[in-house]
DNA sequence: CTGAAAGCGCTTACAG
DNA sequence: CTGAAAGCGCTTACAG
């Protein structure tokens, strides 16, 4: 105590107008000396925000989710928000059940990263009483908010690009069937084809799993083929780490024998031997631009719009002209 | 309301044995389909405990980091704990400050990854009313809590192994020097070379900052060297990844001209061409016991240790015997 | 097994 | 400019 009640208390620290300078300086400085923090779960309590939002991601190890988390929490902290970060490990009821607990935490918003909510679920984030932003949502729904790269016009880059170059084999090594993103980067793929009067070959069309690992036994088949596709234009950067390996196992050079062209643009993508040719993904702006979305709707302008970000082709080492 | 108080709710969705069955199990199906939540903050705010942690990093774009943070979570997660993550951007100032926000949020532990925070700063974070857990952290301190890895004998493992292959002019290419997981890797490299009785020549030991970039200037520096070595030994799997590069720019081979070796075995290092040698960080289970000591401190049992873990070195293809 | 009461630590009209 | 009062939504002894 400092001679003072309460509300005096908390005006003064609040900077409030209502309060003396110099009791508002004095109470400051006592409090600052005794250690005292203000509480802002009672705060919270009462003001009905906790100035707080919930980001819901598959993995944060991936360095695709880990840039996008990079751009929130930098536009998060600008505003004074502090961010809960939980993994759902792609688990569509995981996922559900974080949100949930979000919910409780009473956070003012939330983003999810690459959700895997299929159409069963939907209903359920879509009652909840919290703002969602879906930063490129892996299921088309309905939801208002939404921040998605422009898959298709970026795969359609990537791939004039391959043709331009000479490329008429050409193989898509997508990930795990069934996502809107794979769905999107496969039709740039067949768009491509179609414009540049090339046939679709139904085995020059792969699934991977989106890493490393899952993208080596469909590269190697593609390699075992009677004849081989020029070049390789793969879901992402971690999927081609996984097809350009397998290359060199097979005793071919990047990109004098096989292009491969990956997708995110990854920071250490510029680092790899070859320098790997991708479309990139403004990760870091694209978690800002998620959290703005959330900040327009906490002001109240609820746009509802559907953000679709452009991808950019990023030309490096790892593509060529074909052999022939 | 369902017919019971206030009181009967609270005890029935807690699952309180103070509750009949059947009223429990009504007032619990009543709570969903009303769409009710629970808030943690009304909650927390009696119960004085928010069930809450906060970890600050100094990037989680950085994958070290990023694999630090899915060990930490996943462990939060199983205890029914949330986590808010803020960056530091390796800033001592910033990192007091998220620290101090953490603290008004009222979490039940911090913990701080690769803390920046120096002498002056200590005293700050020591008189904090929360327990803290320092992971790798950057300046020795008085700090009861810490985990890290075990810095000299992890480097000494991969100098010796060096050593053994038969190299005798092996470079350090350190972080910016200051900092504790620097000093100690290049402890280790000090004694290897006087085990080895090999001499140690200070225009082998330059400094980068432990990212790609940072590391091809001092890289070139050592190319450039009359007699450059047959060997760098990097602080980092990062400042590998720029080293390489130099050394192809170079145009020299790895292994065959020049071996290689990183520290962290990120992911990826195993997808480089050539694969990494490295040691590893069990990154994931560094997480995991930094929040497992928060734990037993909110348990009452304050054991106070510092946690040492051991690396492991991980012989890839990036080394061989030197040339002649 | 259930209810009535107090209280967690703040903020914010409402008076003065 | 400051104080007294109410209330945010819970939990938890205390009675019964």
């Amino acid at each position: 105590m400092a001679g003072v009640t309460h509300s005096t208390v908390s005006r003064a620290l609040r900077n409030s107008s209502l309060v003396s300078l110099q009791t508002a300086e004095r109470i400051q400085r006592i409090a600052r000396e005794a250690g005292y923090r203000t509480s802002a779960v009672a705060r919270s309590l009462v003001t009905g925000r906790s100035d707080t939002i919930g980001v819901v991601v598959t993995n944060i190890a991936d360095p695709f989710i880990a840039g996008v988390v990079s751009g929130i929490e930098e536009t998060a902290d600008e505003h004074d928000l502090s961010v809960f970060l939980a993994n759902s490990n792609a688990e569509p009821e995981r996922e559900v059940r974080v949100a949930r607990k979000f919910e409780e935490r009473r956070v003012d918003g939330i983003i999810v990263t690459a959700s895997r909510v299929g159409a069963q679920y939907v209903p359920l984030l879509t009652h909840m009483q919290v703002p969602i932003v879906l930063l490129n949502n892996q299921h088309p729904s309905q939801f208002a908010h939404s921040v998605m790269i422009d898959n298709v016009q970026a795969s359609l880059d990537a791939m004039r690009y391959l043709i331009r170059l000479g490329h008429r084999r050409i193989a898509y090594l997508g990930d795990r069937s069934g996502y809107q993103s794979d769905a999107e980067r496969y039709q740039g793929y067949h768009q491509a084809l179609r414009e540049a009067g090339l046939p679709l070959e139904p085995s020059l069309t792969v699934h991977g799993d989106g890493k490393p690992e899952g993208a080596e036994a469909p590269a190697a088949e593609l390699l075992a083929l009677l004849q081989p596709p020029t070049a390789i234009f793969c879901y992402n950067d971690l999927s081609a780490l996984g097809a350009m390996r397998q290359v060199r196992k097979h005793g071919l050079r990047i990109p004098e024998d096989i292009s491969v062209v990956g997708f995110d643009d990854l920071y250490i993508s510029q680092y790899l031997n070859p320098p790997l040719t991708t479309v990139r993904q403004p990760m870091r702006q694209m978690g800002r631009l998620a959290m703005e979305t959330l900040l327009l709707i906490f002001a109240g302008s609820d746009s509802g719009d559907a953000i679709r970000v452009p991808g950019e082709l990023i030309v490096r080492e790892s593509t060529a002209h074909p052999r022939k």
